[in-house]
DNA sequence: GCGGTGTACGAAATA
DNA sequence: CGTACACCGC
């Protein structure tokens, strides 16, 4: 158990070492910043200072998850809080939710239940979804909130009609977050750091409670993470923060890398250590690394060196395709663990997007290599398991409208969109949640027909299940299966798929299982928070052998003695748009590939597909610009194409490729491009003789028709024309369009946005327009 | 109003 | 190619 330091470099002791003040480890890719993590926080506790006193925030629950291992290994660490910055927010809002006006049970929103939710705020403030995308709206509250601007300060400061519109949406879409007792990911972050900084008493509290902060992946952090780490540590001061500026990969998510720049400046009298002995990689792969990195203007320079043999050279497989690359990726794969004494868990695969999955899966599966996919497309968001969380959440808390509108609609019960939006409008009228309103006669008797059996039949199911112990939690996540019938639903709804969707059914429950067993005595509203937080699932199998997947973001912190990285191409590795995009961020791109290289212990291979199927057609690819800015004599070119990539990367011929263990195969012709010729077809489509074929603009559209056609009982209505509607109440009819057997009629609710109604159906009446 | 069907559009990365 | 949603029939 006790710590044998001499096991550490003396930057690496003194880090360790170093226990009260604040401190700034910059750590070099491999240099053993995971290491001198753990062991501080172990040799704190042998010092004396108490685990429950420490505070370790990691970036990712996988990060949390083997920390929190790795420290149990060395040290008796129970009562260490290690988590992200947003388990750490659900966990105080969750403690202090009264003092915050906040039900304990609260939801958890993320991004499609954001969605749902501002549209039904633009909707509800009449916003036309056409002219001002959700998704912009979206966009733009997240920018908001990561830089802590309230709707109220977003209105003040609004310059444009587009931005009073977003400020509207903003401020009308956090009233329906607390409406519903939910929060979104940036308010588990925002909510606590204004609570801290608002209120002195709270903040002494829980600065006192944690007198250690350590907080990785600085480099990382946004602003709020940042405000929230001075709030908690800016008194004691015993703040440890350990980066890599040259492994800053979450611009696009509000990091701000000034934040690790800076530190010293925050903190007086930071003791800094940097680390940059690489213990990880081969002498090659390091090389290549630094040498990319250094092609970064807005950096300072770091050394990166090791002593570790020079290795094998970096291989660079051009291939056709994505399915060829797939292969080849296989066939390599298989030749490391024939031959090179590699095991299926030593071999990770990384992509730019999960999109690129498929093909490198199928190239894998057709070779019969077993593969896992780390924190794959997520499971959470599959259709069918987000619609037996909407029931597991609607029961946590019922007032959660998402969740009801989701598990209402499915299973299908005959309840529509309508009804059960008359539904929740009865329920916030009365006061009361929605499990008592879609239970309660009076609300029942607003509905008839088919609606009105099928909210009975759902208030009974739902009514059951809230009956029923919340824990141990897998109890209740079966029951919604089997009352809802949720099985033989999706059978039905989807014949093609059902069977790989009830699969999915069936791992929930074994997810949930799991959960139970290693959390004993957790409640299912524990269960719903996990999921809640995290979007990988835990594997039945931790231990299986198996080749690992994932994208490169998900990569950093890891380590494989082989690895491939795959779609090295112009337009994916540097993205499309970081290329095109003014937004994009070509420093950031190179970074991304640097924590690729740097995962690999021996073995790095660089893989390229010259053309690539994208929304259904066939794209044609350039290697990579960074592939240039390689040292060429560390890189063994393979092409496997004919020479479809032309000339070698960097303008240096392909070396006389070794001879290889692949070069039986046929090759198809080069159909196209020659080895030396500029491809035909490239640069000819900005020439001008496209330009001239360009659309002249579009006639402007004909009118629309004013009046209604059809002698329908309503034929005298107009547009302009002011409405009542059974359910909608008021409204202003915008236009009518004429369809079989009648006319539809768009028309603006207020309180309701635009609805689309047949007027034969939707029973109108005319109010007299007030002149 | 509900639910089935056709089509227009779209995917970078994560908690 | 896959999905979200607009549209239309009942
Ligand atoms: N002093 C040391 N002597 C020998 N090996 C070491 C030493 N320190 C760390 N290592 C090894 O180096 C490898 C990289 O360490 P670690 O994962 O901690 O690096 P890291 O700095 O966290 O990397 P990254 O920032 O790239 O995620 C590990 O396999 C670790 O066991």
């Amino acid at each position: 158990m006790a710590l044998d330091l001499s096991l550490l470099n003396p930057a690496q002791r003194d880090a360790v070492m170093h226990v009260d003040g604040p401190l700034l480890v910059i750590a070099g890719p491999g240099s053993g910043k995971t290491r001198v993590i753990t062991w501080r926080v172990a040799w704190m506790i042998e010092q004396g200072v108490s685990p429950w006193s420490i505070l370790a925030v990691t970036f990712t629950n996988k990060a949390a998850q083997e920390m929190r291992e790795r420290i149990a290994r060395v040290a008796p660490s129970d009562g260490a809080r290690i988590c992200t910055f947003h388990s750490f927010g659900a966990m105080f809002l969750r403690a202090e939710h009264e003092r915050l006006g906040l039900a304990r049970d609260f939801s958890i929103y993320d991004e499609s239940d954001q969605l749902g939710l501002i549209k039904k705020a633009c909707s509800e403030l009449g916003i036309d979804k056409d002219t001002l995308a959700p998704r912009e709206i979206r966009h733009a509250i997240g920018e908001a909130k990561n830089g802590g601007i309230t709707p109220h300060h977003y209105l003040s400061n609004a310059r444009s009609w587009r931005e009073e519109k977003i400020a509207a949406a903003y401020a009308k879409y956090q009233d329906l977050l607390l409406g519903n007792n939910a929060c979104d990911f940036d308010d588990l972050l925002l909510r606590p750091v204004a609570a801290l900084r608002d209120n002195s008493e709270l903040r002494e509290r829980y600065a006192n409670r944690y007198r250690y902060i350590l907080v990785d992946e600085y480099q990382d952090t946004n602003a709020v993470q940042y405000e929230l780490t001075r709030l908690l540590g800016g008194t004691h001061r015993n703040v440890c923060v350990t980066g890599d500026p040259d492994q800053s990969i979450y611009s696009w998510r509000g990091a701000d890398i000034t934040n690790i720049l800076n530190f010293e400046k925050d903190f007086s009298d930071t003791r800094v250590v940097v680390l940059g002995h690489n213990y990880r990689s081969t002498k090659n792969i390091v090389s290549a690394a630094d040498a990319l990195v250094r092609n970064n203007v807005s950096r300072k320079s770091k050394d990166l060196f090791t002593d570790n043999e020079a290795g094998h050279n970096i291989r660079v497989v051009m291939t056709q395709n994505e399915t060829h690359e797939g292969i080849r990726v296989a066939a390599i794969v298989k030749d490391l663990i024939e031959h090179e004494g590699i095991d299926y868990n030593d071999v990770a695969v990384f992509y730019r997007t999960n999109a690129q999955s498929r093909a490198l899966e199928q190239g894998l599966r057709e070779a019969g290599i077993p593969y896992v996919i780390v924190g794959s497309v997520e499971f959470y968001k599959r259709k069918e398991i987000v619609d037996v969380l909407a029931w597991l959440r609607l029961l946590i808390n019922p007032t959660d409208e998402q969740a009801f509108g989701r598990a209402i609609a499915n299973p299908g019960c005959g309840v529509g969109e309508a009804s059960a939006a008359k539904i929740v409008a009865a329920a916030r009228a009365r006061g009361i949640n929605l499990i008592d309103a879609v239970r309660d006669p009076d609300v029942l008797a607003l509905l008839r027909g088919k609606p009105a059996a099928g909210a009975r039949a759902f208030g009974e199911i739902v009514g059951k299940l809230a009956a029923m112990p919340k824990t141990p939690a897998t109890g209740i996540v079966s029951q919604v299966i089997s009352l809802t019938g949720y099985e033989s639903w999706i059978m039905r709804d989807d014949p093609a798929r059902g069977l790989e969707r009830v699969e999915n059914v069936q791992e929930l429950v074994s997810d949930a299982a799991i959960f139970d067993e290693t959390n004993r005595g957790a409640t299912l509203a524990d269960y719903v928070e996990r999921v809640s937080l995290i979007n990988d699932i835990d594997k039945y199998d931790p231990g299986k052998r198996a080749v690992s997947l994932m994208t490169l973001h998900s990569a950093k912190g890891l380590e494989f003695p082989a690895v491939f990285i795959a779609g090295v191409e112009d337009g994916s590795i540097p993205h499309m748009r970081s290329i095109t995009g003014d937004s994009g961020n070509l420093e950031e791109e190179r970074r991304l590939l640097y924590v690729g290289i740097t995962r690999a212990k021996r073995f790095l291979h660089l893989t390229l597909a010259r053309h690539r199927e994208q929304f259904g057609q066939s794209t044609r690819n350039s290697p990579s610009r960074f592939l240039r800015e390689l040292p060429q004599e560390l890189l063994a070119q393979e092409d496997h194409t004919g020479g479809l990539f032309g000339v070698g990367l960097g303008g240096v011929k392909p070396a006389a490729v070794e001879s290889l263990p692949f070069d039986d195969d046929v090759e198809p012709a080069s159909d196209d491009d020659g080895a030396a010729a500029p491809d035909p077809w490239e640069g000819a489509d900005t020439g001008p003789g496209l330009r001239l074929l360009r659309k002249e603009p579009l006639p402007a559209e004909p009118p629309r028709p004013e009046i209604v056609p059809g002698g329908m009982v309503n034929a005298d209505l107009n547009v302009g024309d002011r409405v009542r509607h059974q359910m909608f109440g008021v409204g202003k009819i915008l236009s009518f369009t004429p369809h079989a057997g009648g006319t539809r009629a768009r028309i603006l609710f207020t309180g309701w946005g635009e609805k689309n109604m047949a007027l034969e159906y939707a029973r109108l009446e005319r109010i007299e327009p007030a002149r």
